[in-house]
DNA sequence: TCGTATCGATTACGTCTGTAGTCGGAGAAT
DNA sequence: ATTCTCCGACTACAGACGTAATCGATACGA
């Protein structure tokens, strides 16, 4: 619901706690990938710009914080492709796939998978 | 190509020349959807800004410019959407897709015409 | 020819984002 | 009790973004 967007970076983050939760800050530095090599203060910014946006939560325990999500990630995810979807094909989802189709972006057993999910959706 | 983001305001003007090309800058702002109400000023600053990143360019004919996008529709949607699949779904494709089926965001005429299409991929 | 409307360029400025340093307080070690 | 260390909070700062004002040149109307 609190519709605040979520950074890059800021998401980073959520994948960590949507992964396993409660963490401390230094446990969620400890676990970012590779390629994300941030120090310790720019894990606990990012960590207090999604407590202020509501995306996250914590709860001290002794002198410490543990953060946890508020947000699942179904529902970010599903506000994200609502957006895409708005942004960019007008708010219809078969655009989007018609596109996909085009690009051959779809393996054959892509096709077979959807094939089954649809069999399943009309009974 | 160029693979500077291209930001919401951005892409409102990008939509305009999309529809229509070339255009002036008076010409852009006339055609903004109601909605977005800017400025001549702010419509240049942006037209600026997409020719820095070669989203547009312009040819001068007199003492005015007419812009035209560089980049197409297609190939910007296909960078977007591959953008999200691969912030989201690991860069693949059928998660978004059953994401949505999940959300039952398909309408039966969605579904009719995507067993359309995938007969046509099959052959 | 002289003002005036117009156009593109430059500058402005507050917010958000990515990235990080510093400070003050609370525990831990001695 | 005193020092050291670690934590969260606050501050910093450059670049991107949304939005716009101003400036300098130019072309058109009078």
């Amino acid at each position: 619901m609190s519709s605040e967007r979520i950074s890059d970076a800021e998401l980073a983050i959520m994948e960590i706690l949507w992964e396993q939760a409660p963490l401390t800050a230094t446990d969620v530095a400890a676990r970012l990938p590779d390629e994300r090599d941030w120090s310790l203060p720019t894990v606990k910014t990012l960590l207090s710009r999604l407590l202020a946006k509501e995306a996250i939560e914590h709860r001290a325990e002794g002198r410490r914080f543990f953060y946890a999500p508020r947000i699942g990630r179904d529902d970010y995810v599903t506000h994200e492709s609502k957006r895409l979807v708005d942004r960019l094909f007008g708010g219809r989802f078969m655009p989007l796939f018609a596109h996909l189709a085009e690009q051959d972006k779809l393996s054959d057993a892509d096709i077979t998978e959807i094939e089954r999910l649809l069999q399943e959706m009309k009974s």
